[in-house]
DNA sequence: GTCTATATTTCGATAGAC
DNA sequence: GTCTATCGAAATATAGAC
């Protein structure tokens, strides 16, 4: 049975199109680069769920159905904004697995200070994660394919279970991670006042303290 | 123009309520509890967005329509669950008060240990906090009456902003309650296999160093 | 208190013109 | 590459019998 060919509504309006700017053609700042910006910043603002193409669509200037000329899926939207993050995490890469291969935890300060430095720069992309880990766990589930071990959650968890380092010091570990990404990334609702360098500073300072990493003017009494 | 009254399907398969179970009338496991409990479950594997109603109604034994008996919408479960963590908070509201009020910071490592026994034991409510930060938003959105003083993450961010105390030693607060429930919480896939009380006892002891609280064998060297 | 059945809305995705 | 128009599939919520 046919639906009434009825033209007109469809109880989704469809925009008037009245707000599309011109742009470069393809290049850093292409439209699909766009789309993943706006993405980004709604995601971050109504998490992924709540946030239609329409959505997405509307603050482009363009229609939902052009989104797909760019993206099939929605979720390859999520996905590629994931990747921006793997892509982060490539520099800390190596050190991760000089900590894995040879155990040494004195390696560990150093890639802090790194991980510290990187969360300042890509609060938004980092705040995206944290707050849509659901979608973005169900998203692992169906691209398992590049989401195995290329995953840097899957990475830091590999070696923050590797038995050879005790396990005080892997909790330490743990703590650390959790402190400089909940308080760096969140820390706008609190700190938005304080220059976001200085706050990492303290953090990282803050952080050395719980790593025991022992300073110059500082005895190790055990 | 009204739909062809069409029985039979609609798109949405209704169960055969086959897996009814008798259940109390009402006390503490009494059905709404029950759907709170449910709800809390699938709310964290599945994220809030995600979990139908139908999902909840299936592992209860019963149809969708018939959760509407027990909240008016979908809302007011998560806005259920979201006052049980309040609750939890309730004890701390003193302490964190008298913090407000005397600015004393010496009183911080007391409310530290409270804040990790209460995450060790709702682990699983704090994971549905952080998991669901999005959706939780929006209800404070809606039902801004309750949720204004109200709200416990609301009290902390006062505490955590008062000038009173030194910018270095709210952002070591801050740094403390983000590990504690980062690291407490999101642990069972890290620290799956040691036990919690233990984890929770090296968690205190790494925060300890965190807030520089001195132990007693250990000189204060500024 | 729970059921069946249906209303209502919104969303992701597609078809085909331009 | 973008548009209009529409499909089909969910989901929330309601009506009314039992």
């Amino acid at each position: 049975m046919p639906p009434p060919p009825q033209a007109g509504l469809d109880g989704e309006p469809q925009q008037t199109a009245a707000a599309a700017q011109p742009h470069t053609g393809t290049g850093a700042g292409s439209t699909r680069e766009r789309i993943l910006d706006i993405a980004l910043e709604l995601f971050v603002e109504q998490g992924y769920e709540k946030t239609s193409l329409r959505d997405i669509a509307e603050q482009l200037g363009t229609t939902k159905a052009a989104l797909y000329y760019h993206f099939e899926r929605k979720q390859d939207i999520l996905l590629e904004l994931h990747l921006r993050l793997h892509a982060l995490g490539r520099d800390a890469f190596e050190e991760l697995a000089r900590l894995e291969d040879g155990q040494r935890a004195d390696a560990w300060p150093a890639l802090v200070d790194h991980l510290i430095d990187q969360v300042v720069e890509n609060r938004e992309l980092i705040l995206m994660h944290q707050r849509n880990s659901n979608a973005l766990r169900e998203l692992t589930d169906t691209e398992r394919h590049r989401a195995e071990n290329d995953d840097i959650e899957e990475l830091f968890r590999r070696v923050l279970q590797s038995p050879a380092i005790p396990l005080e010091q892997r909790v330490r570990m743990t703590c650390s991670l959790t402190a400089i990404v909940g308080t760096l990334a969140t820390g706008d609702a609190i700190f938005g006042d304080v220059p976001i360098e200085e706050l990492a500073e303290l953090v990282r300072v803050a952080v050395r303290d719980l790593l025991r990493v022992p300073e110059p003017s500082r005895a190790t009494s055990s």
